[in-house]
RNA sequence: GGGCGCUUAGCUCAGUUGGUAGAGCAUCGCCCUUACAAGGCGAGGGUCACAAGUUCAAGUCUUGUAGCGCCCA
């Protein structure tokens, strides 16, 4: 084995080894009984894969290879989607530096511009994703723009068209007047922004009276239909019924009354903009107002209304607006206002009201059996209070816009004759046949939203709706792995369409993961320039390149700045590389439940150490097997039972926590056991058992045993490290399992608990510790051989010392150990207590009188504040009684060895002190 | 305004039916002991945000307060 653990060398050769031999493939353990099925979330095509999917991709990844190593039938199922307004916009920003624009281009010569794009940049996430050692189904891999996929999803509407579940109509939506397209609720971000409330006088028709209107939009006015106060509100009770001259325009607006007005906001008059405002729009219906719609598809003032701002932008004719209207007096005045703007998350556009033509899902019908499934349990949320949000959302549902005014995704399967009338169909040749042969038709020029296909994922990459072996073996899936921030776009609809098209839900569990957030808690984002890429923690980056990244295409230079001096302090030495192991033992280790993830440099660089140790027993055990034969049935010795009981209670709690989906609890408990108990106590005490031919076969034996299931119970986390220990375990063990991704998942093996064992090594650890301490705190050097007394010992003890005086002579440097009767008076010494044997260390010169009682007094103390404890609980009557008899007992049995550890100590002390 | 969450060692976080507060990192000693200095051994460090309640017993359950964060309107 090489000297040093070198992630590089070893990640490269079994990234292709394992796809070389197709051991990711679903088909294999196609015999078992179980199935396990995972559906990856599918990022954009275009995108490239940051710290949250990364973290995401590991967890999948830990649930796959475990559930493949417990032989069941194991499919992850990988793919991308199109993401359609994203990728539009690359495309388009490529051609606008070329000074073109789609239109130019024309609808099929810019799409195929776009697959070509696709094709190239596509790999991006894959090869990121095989960086990471994700075992996904290579084979299956799908892309919601795929043949199969675009026609499940034409299915899906034609149903719901003929269920009248779709429609068509002219509703208010969410307008990107960039983009030139509708967008859903879920992609406008609403944000606090400084901005100002302007108070504008409105005349009353035939008065001299005005109206104080207050808003934040003052060039929506153009298309006022009313003034709306609250009907309770005294000040204007009068004026409800009147008209006003709205000003700019020649048209005059009712005033009218409404609870839905807050008296307490600006003046208590609102100015009604049906056309513009989703609230207004409401208002409109109720009291049948006009709708007048004042924009352009690029958000400049049309010609609906007469006036002077035709063709202006719409904040260029805000500013003229309010210079006009102060000229004519009618600025009451301008405060600084704080207000909610929306933009959208792609373009960040202030996005408009609009009024358009789209197609809506009607949501209603098919989100009460949605409901339905999370509240009786087929689908379960983890952790489980996620199911508030879902509910939440699901319960104030409104119908989903799906329509989108680009030329990139699935295009609406409906078709038009020149009346307007709509045939909904499969193909061209299926619509005519509805029409007539010789009716004109031309087809819907939207495409679908990107997450209507995303919504079918579960079944339509299975094979949907054709009845696949696939679907029937793979559907439902297990589980969904996911962030909060796609509950509403994403899971829900897929519950949705799961029952209502595949006839159950799309998968049982809903791990919800926390949010990676940089050092300080900043969510990462480009803008804010202070992503990390996953691969550059596995290579490492230097500060150079790293500056270069994150500040490349900024948009503002001074940010740029902010960004490079932020990252220099961070990074001021760059990143290590720590290897994909590394990263992903780290991800396990923080995956914990109900809190975002502040991502720690130094916890990866932790976690590395850890494969270095993990290393180096491997290279221990390897060194002192090699050229051996290896003895599975020899006899074994105390410590060797000892680990093997210590690996049983191991393997417990890592499958208990797996199936919790608590991949922190399992990877701190494998660090724990590796580290701890394998490295730090078994492979010292191997050492001189080795040295023994009595004990020697069993030893060795035992460490290759234990060192083959610890790297098969890491592999999900570790796949790479944990592979290249198997192969090497594999030359001398002549295993001929080529590979540890088709080794069983160890099985806890009841019958090796042994607690004789524990309660032996537990004792042989206290009094090693108990010499240890004393060398520690005397600056005793651990390679001084001691000498020492005991006393005080039962038969038990006696046994145990002559078991292990080998062991002691090696782990404690004890160079005697003689008996000492009770009677007999033991020199001065520093004294440790195993139970209630004493141990005695001669002064003899080496120990300093004054430290050893400073050390006695301290450890006293610490155990009066104990006993304290112990007591005050014990001599309350109402504990005695009301608690449990088991409870009482320990208390009882803490206080006994608490008082006679006292003593002990205390003798010694003034004994020493005496002296 | 409605909902959800967080507050535990200097830092990042565990703490599963309530039963002696834990880990990693950082800190301070001592060790280059042939698996590992990316290491070993030892040590120090916490009125579990605050207040009240339930209980024999509260980091854990209930209520309230404060601070922080997220989602929805």
């Amino acid at each position: 084995m090489e000297k040093t653990y070198n992630p590089e060398q070893i990640e490269a050769k079994y990234r292709s080894l394992w796809e070389d031999r197709n051991l990711f493939s679903s088909d294999s353990n196609s015999t078992s009984e179980n199935a396990y099925s995972i559906m990856l979330p599918p990022p954009n095509v275009t995108g490239s894969l940051h710290m949250g999917h990364a973290f995401q991709h590991t967890i999948m990844d830990v649930l796959t290879r475990y559930h493949r190593g417990k032989g069941d039938q194991t499919l992850w199922q990988p793919g991308t989607d199109h993401a359609g307004i994203a990728t539009q916009m690359v495309v388009e920003r490529q051609l606008a530096a070329k000074d073109i624009t789609r239109h130019d281009v024309g609808r099929d010569a810019f799409i195929d511009k776009i697959w070509e794009w696709k094709e190239q940049s596509g790999g991006t996430i894959t090869s990121q994703m095989r960086r990471l050692g994700a075992s996904v189904d290579w084979e299956r891999e799908r892309f919601t723009m795929d043949e199969g996929l675009s026609d499940a999803v034409k299915k899906v509407f034609i149903q719901l068209y003929k269920e009248d579940l779709i429609y068509r109509g002219k509703r208010l939506v969410n307008w990107d007047p960039v983009l030139h397209t509708a967008v859903s609720d879920l992609e406008v971000i609403s944000t606090e922004e400084q901005g100002s409330l302007w108070h504008m006088r409105y005349p009353i028709t035939e008065s001299n009276e005005v109206m104080v209107v207050a808003t934040t939009r003052p060039e929506t006015m153009l298309g006022d239909s009313a003034v709306a106060v609250h009907p309770d509100d005294s000040r204007y009770t009068h004026l409800i019924g009147k008209t006003i001259d709205l000003p700019l325009t020649n048209r005059q607006i009712k005033i009218i009354a409404d609870d839905y007005v807050d008296m307490e906001f600006g003046t208590g008059c609102v100015k009604i903009t049906p056309a513009h405002d989703f609230n207004d729009y409401e208002m409109g219906q109720r009291h049948d107002l006009e709708i007048i719609n004042i924009l352009t598809d690029d958000a400049k003032i049309n010609d609906t209304v007469k006036s002077d701002y035709i063709g202006m932008d719409r904040f260029e004719a805000r500013k003229q607006i309010v210079k006009d209207l102060n000229e004519k007096g009618l600025l009451e005045k301008i405060e600084p206002h704080k207000l909610m703007v929306p933009r959208g998350d792609r373009t960040n556009a202030v996005i408009e009201p609009y009024m358009t033509d789209q197609w809506f899902v009607k949501i209603a019908p098919l989100a009460e059996p949605a409901i339905d499934a999370v509240k009786n349990g087929d689908i379960r949320f983890v952790p489980e209070n996620w199911n508030k949000t879902y509910f939440n959302w699901m319960d104030n549902i409104q119908d989903w816009c799906i329509s989108r005014q680009i030329w990139w995704g699935h295009r609406i399967p409906a078709w038009y004759d020149t009346n307007g009338n709509i045939f909904v169909a499969n193909s061209l040749e299926e619509a005519q046949e509805q029409a007539g042969k010789d009716v004109e038709l031309t087809q819907d020029n939207d495409v679908l939203d990107t997450w209507f296909s995303s919504a079918l994922w579960p079944f339509s990459t299975l094979g949907w709706p054709e009845k696949t072996p696939e679907l029937s073996r793979f559907y439902p899936t297990d589980v969904l792995v996911t962030g909060f921030d796609i509950i509403f776009f994403w899971v829900a609809r897929m519950i949705m369409f799961g029952l209502k098209f595949a006839g159950d839900v799309p998968f049982k569990d809903i791990y919800i993961t926390g949010l990676i957030r940089d050092g300080q808690g900043q969510k990462m984002s480009k803008s804010k320039g202070n992503v990390l890429d996953p691969i550059d923690l596995i290579d490492g980056i230097s500060l150079k390149d790293l500056l270069e990244k994150r500040t490349q295409g900024m948009m503002q230079p001074k940010m740029a700045a902010k960004i490079k001096k932020q990252t220099q302090k961070e990074f001021a030495d760059g990143i290590p590389a720590f290897g994909t192991d590394a990263l992903r033992f780290t991800f396990a280790a923080l995956a914990s439940f109900g809190r975002d993830i502040k991502f720690d440099l130094k916890r990866v660089e932790g976690y590395r150490n850890f494969c270095n140790k993990l290393w180096n027993a491997s290279r221990f055990v390897l060194m002192k097997l090699e050229g051996e034969t290896i003895d599975a049935s020899a006899q074994i010795s105390t410590s060797d039972k000892w680990i093997l009981s210590r690996l049983q209670n191991t393997k417990t709690k890592v499958e208990k926590h797996l199936n919790d989906y608590r991949l922190d609890l399992m990877s701190q408990e494998l660090y724990e056991f590796v580290w701890h108990d394998y490295c730090d106590w078994y492979l010292e005490l191997s050492k001189p058992l080795l040295q023994d031919d009595k004990t020697k076969a069993g030893t060795q034996a035992t460490l290759i045993k234990v060192l083959n299931e610890i790297v098969t119970l890491l592999h999900p986390i570790v796949p790479f490290i944990t592979e290249e220990i198997f192969e090497q375990c594999n030359a001398i063990t002549g295993n001929e399992n080529n590979s540890l991704m088709t080794q069983a998942y160890p099985e806890v093996e009841k019958d090796l608990a042994s607690n004789e064992a524990e309660k032996q090594i537990k004792w042989l650890q206290t009094f090693i510790l108990g010499i240890r301490q004393i060398r520690g705190e005397m600056n005793i050097s651990p390679n001084k051989p001691l000498s020492c007394f005991v006393q005080n010992f039962s038969d038990t003890d006696e046994q145990y010392l002559s078991n292990n005086s080998s062991i002691l002579s090696a782990l404690a440097k004890m160079e005697d150990i003689a008996k000492l009767d009770n009677t007999v008076e033991a020199p001065e010494s520093a004294t440790a207590l195993v139970g209630d044997m004493k141990i005695f260390i001669p002064l003899a010169g080496l120990i300093d009188k004054d430290q050893e009682i400073a050390r006695l007094n301290k450890e006293i103390e610490k155990l009066d504040k104990q006993k304290i404890q112990f007591e005050g609980k014990l001599n309350n009557e109402k504990f005695v009684s009301g608690a449990p008899e088991k409870i009482v007992n320990v208390e009882r049995e803490r206080l006994t060895s608490t008082l006679s550890a006292i003593t002990d100590l205390t003798e010694q002390l003034e004994k020493i002190s005496k002296l």
